[in-house]
This record gives C-alpha cells, sequence and structure tokens, in this order.
DNA sequence: ATCGCCTCCTGCGCGC
DNA sequence: TGCGCGCAGGAGGCGA
C-alpha cells in the first residue's frame, strides 16, 4: 500500500508520540509477517526513544539498545490511539505502550510487512545497507540516475522501483513521475537521454514532495496514524485511468502490465 | 551482473 | 446473496 509519501505521513504522524518517551510494554499477537519478528525485539522493552527516522519505505525507531525497523509492505498501517478503550481490530499485529499512556499499533492485513530489531552494537542491517539514494535528497540527480541505467535493458520504470537505485517509489508513483517526464515506461532503461533523466529525477522530485503535502495517496484503505485518508489521489494523471481521455492531450490512457505490476501511460504524451 | 518470475497473505469488487 | 476469480500501494529470492 504505502510508498514513500505515505510513509513519511506516518512517521510525521506517529513521532510526536514516540520521542522522548519509553517503551513500558509490547505485545506480539503475531509473529509471522514477511519475516518471523526476532525475539531480539524485546530489547527495545523500557528503553527510551531517541528518534524516529524513514529510511526509504522503512520507518526506524531508534533507541541506545538499536532500533527498530519497520515496513508497511502493501496493507500495513501503524496508528495510534490515545483512547485505552478503544479496542484492537483484526489484523492489529503489534501493540507498544508508551511512557504518555499512548498506543501505537502496527495493522497488517496481508502481512507483507515486517519488524525488525538491529542491536546497536551490530553493522548496518542488510536491508538497509544497500539501498540508493533518497529521492527528495540532492545525491539523486541525472547524473546518478544516467549511470544506473547505461546498457541496462529493463523498462526504465521497474529501474526506477529498484529500491537499489533509489528509494520509495513505488508504483503509483512510476507510473506519474513517467507521465510527468514524457517518457514511456516500457522505454529500455539504457535508451533514456541524459535529459530525460534530469526531467525523470524532477518529476519524481515534484510528485513525491506534492504528495507528501497532501497526506499521501489513498487508494483504498490507507489512513494516517490518525486515521485519516490522504488526498493526492485527485491529483493523479494516469494511475488507475485506464481508458479515460489524457488529462493533457485527451488520447486514451492505456495499461499494460509491466513486471508483474500494472503500469499506465498516455501513448501520445509519452514516447 | 542482470532479468523475469514467484512468493508471502487477506480483502474487495466484479461477473455470473 | 453467494461463489469464484482476478487484482491490489512491496520487494526479497531464486533459477536461468
Amino acid at each position: 500500500m504505502p510508498e514513500l509519501p505515505e510513509v513519511e505521513t506516518t512517521r510525521r504522524g506517529i513521532e510526536p508520540y514516540l520521542l522522548n518517551e519509553s517503551v513500558d510494554s509490547l505485545t506480539i499477537h503475531q509473529w509471522q509477517l514477511r519475516w518471523a519478528i526476532p525475539k531480539t525485539i524485546n530489547q527495545i522493552k523500557n528503553q527510551s526513544i531517541n528518534a524516529v527516522n524513514r529510511r526509504g519505505k522503512y520507518i526506524l525507531i531508534r533507541t541506545n539498545a538499536g532500533q527498530a525497523i519497520v515496513h508497511l509492505g502493501m496493507s500495513g498501517s501503524l496508528r495510534i490511539c490515545t483512547d485505552n478503550d478503544e479496542p484492537r481490530r483484526k489484523h492489529d499485529h503489534v501493540e507498544m505502550h508508551l511512557s504518555n499512556g499512548a498506543l501505537l499499533r502496527f495493522h497488517d492485513p496481508r502481512r507483507f510487512g515486517c519488524l525488525l530489531w538491529q542491536c546497536a552494537d551490530q553493522p548496518m542491517h542488510s536491508l538497509l545497507a544497500r539501498l540508493g539514494p533518497e529521492p527528495l535528497e540532492k545525491d539523486f540527480d541525472a547524473a546518478h540516475l544516467i549511470q544506473a541505467t547505461r546498457k541496462r535493458k529493463i523498462p526504465i520504470k521497474n529501474l526506477i522501483m529498484n529500491s537499489h537505485i533509489v528509494v520509495g517509489v513505488g508504483n503509483i508513483y512510476a507510473s506519474e513521475a513517467l507521465f510527468m517526464a514524457g517518457i514511456r515506461p516500457t522505454r529500455a532503461a539504457g535508451r533514456v537521454t541524459y535529459a530525460e533523466c534530469e526531467k525523470l529525477v524532477e518529476a519524481i522530485k515534484t510528485i513525491l514532495q506534492n504528495s507528501i503535502n497532501q497526506g499521501g495517496t489513498t487508494l483504498r484503505d490507507f489512513v494516517n496514524s490518525d486515521g485519516e485518508p490522504g488526498y493526492f489521489k485527485q491529483s493523479l494523471f494516469v494511475y488507475g485511468r485506464e481508458g479515460e481521455q489524457c488529462q493533457k492531450c485527451r488520447s486514451v490512457v492505456q495499461q499494460k502490465v509491466l513486471g508483474q505490476r500494472s503500469t499506465f501511460y498516455c501513448r501520445q504524451c509519452q514516447k
């Protein structure tokens, strides 16, 4: 479900409730997520939370003893409950009670998400070690992208969704960014020019930032940590609009499967 | 190294 | 209504 804007929206939502609070207790109702939650997660108990960071689509809850690594997968969400009587819902797999009385709940119907623990004395977790640059940072630029695309035959859309090249670009924003940049998603990455890489980098930054500003995209069930939807859906040009008229040129928006994922584009606007 | 396919899991909307 | 089917915002891992 969540792409970078939704993860960032979530991070911002939970941070005020977690920062400088200690973890009074942790209750695991379902250990089996994408990977089993490690027993070492219990090291977070009684620790004070120093930071709530994001790296790509991972939320990192840092303490002196180590950090919890949370990924929301396709259907996950983190929710803060301040009303202690609010009942636990189906698929609320993990509950973290904080010293301020707030309760953080990890909800994930499909269980593609994960909750891992990295001890403070361990090297960077292998899931984080090889990630590409953050799309909104300066080191994600046309020079980086052109270097990553040379001699690559995979479709450009698949390439920008590869977190080892740039993190945080998921299925919705990949289609949207390619539309904004005027590049056909199916084009071999190696055939994208430098000038097009510049456009694409700018498009990715603009779209992700705009979406963050609007609280992310809600297609069916994304809600932020307060249970509110995001409002970026209305800003989508092509995603989910197959058969509709392109908003720029009025030709018909196409849908095609690429790398097992639905992909949307305009034949006229994207070459 | 690169590529394409498979997999994990539940829920929902659709057509019959 | 009910059922079966296909699809869904991710991404590691595998074999070729």
